[in-house]
DNA sequence: AACTAATTCAAATAGACATTTGAAATATGA
DNA sequence: TCATATTTCAAATGTCTATTTGAATTAGTT
């Protein structure tokens, strides 16, 4: 056999959940990608849920080989900067162009199915982990875990926001052109303003208390 | 008569709309919610997109006259410091608790439909053009267009990923409560981080030219 | 009241979709 | 080769929607 029918519908499967998520997926759009029919979806895996986790599950075995960021142990200032470029390249997507993983990624933040769980603790976790440490060998040692995790959402907002606001930025802006060179343009970006978000910490502080009592409403 | 179907619809239909998006809105759910049924949707409106339109552009005109940010003319890193407390407590959504016509926002960017031109004149842009005001006035003179772009979408980068990222955050932290001091300390963060960054943006001029020759993969 | 136009409603229609079925084709093993 | 198990397929089924229909009700007008 050339390559078997369970193979290609994983194949197809990947790639269309990736690009429109589980709900606006159809088995349809499947099927005919992987030349074959309804029926073997059925057949193979049951139901178009267990499919689905079925799919996410061997993409996930596949990065696990694959790629992985690799910080070294440049100073953490570096390591932020490297975590962003791999980061905003992934997610932004130009160079790969985007890994269906990380675009199933996207789909289930914005409307997460039981897989998510999954995904949380297989590979955003750990990311999550590791960005984390370089946070927390940036700020103060008397940073609190709010201001780690804050800091954390900070970078993290920033690189997501240029996949999900992409819509509404386009109509913004109609020039711009996502090229590589532009991504790597907003990730120094990014890295910079995060960076001097994280030095400006201890300052941070001494308004914080100033500024408790008057609220906006 | 007290309240015509009319108007109970398009009540209904803002929350219903702002909860679950167009696609995933019912009219069944719409009209349970009006007490009313199915065919007043065809007889008011035609068809279902015809009849989100009239929903969207009548929240739209409700807010008009709804309250505006008042920006007053305080020093530019204040008007920043009430730019974000407003935005973040309007997407994040605590004590409003976050108009439909926020969610439906929401919904909008993460999967546009025909009327996001709409929403992106009459709210996001003006709005955006606030913003772009404030930076401006924060980074230095010879700051580029792109430098003013980005520093705007890494504030609201920052801001809208407490919206979206909500169901990962839950996931990564579940210590986490969304209350009202908790989220005018996310403001706070964003506004610092974000002045810090555009504090810095000098050293970054020089910073960049040295780095674009090494290239991350 | 009596006539007409506007509105509401329950039920019918139609289309998109996931899922099932049973027959046909293909591989496997003696 | 023949018998059996596996895999594929076209077509049927059932469910969930939006949309339409035509009768019933209500409001408006004289």
């Amino acid at each position: 056999m050339r390559k078997s029918t369970r193979a290609k519908l994983i194949e197809a499967a990947l790639e269309v959940f990736g690009e429109r998520g589980y709900h606006n997926a159809t088995i349809q759009q499947i099927v005919r990608r992987a030349g074959t029919n309804v029926a073997a979806i059925n057949y193979h895996f049951g139901d178009k849920a267990q499919f689905y986790g079925e799919v996410v599950s061997h993409a996930l075995n596949l990065d696990r080989d694959a790629e992985r960021i690799d910080l070294g142990n440049e100073p953490p200032e570096e390591q932020l900067r490297t975590f962003v470029f791999w980061f905003v390249h992934h997610v932004v997507g130009i160079h790969k162009p985007s890994s269906s993983l990380e675009k199933i990624h996207i789909q289930e933040m914005v409307n997460p199915s039981p897989i998510l769980d999954t995904l949380v603790e297989t590979f955003i976790r750990p990311n999550h982990m590791k960005l984390r440490a370089i946070v927390a060998a940036l700020l103060p040692d008397d940073a609190t875990e709010q201001d780690i995790r804050h800091h954390c959402f900070s970078v993290i907002g920033q690189c997501l926001h240029y996949k999900f606001a992409r819509p509404v930025m386009d109509r913004l802006y109609a020039d711009i052109e996502f090229t590589e060179d532009y991504v790597d343009d907003l990730a120094g970006h990014i890295t910079d303003v995060s960076l001097a978000g994280m030095r400006a910490v201890p300052r941070q502080r001494i308004m914080a208390a100033r500024r408790g009592r008057k609220r906006r409403s």
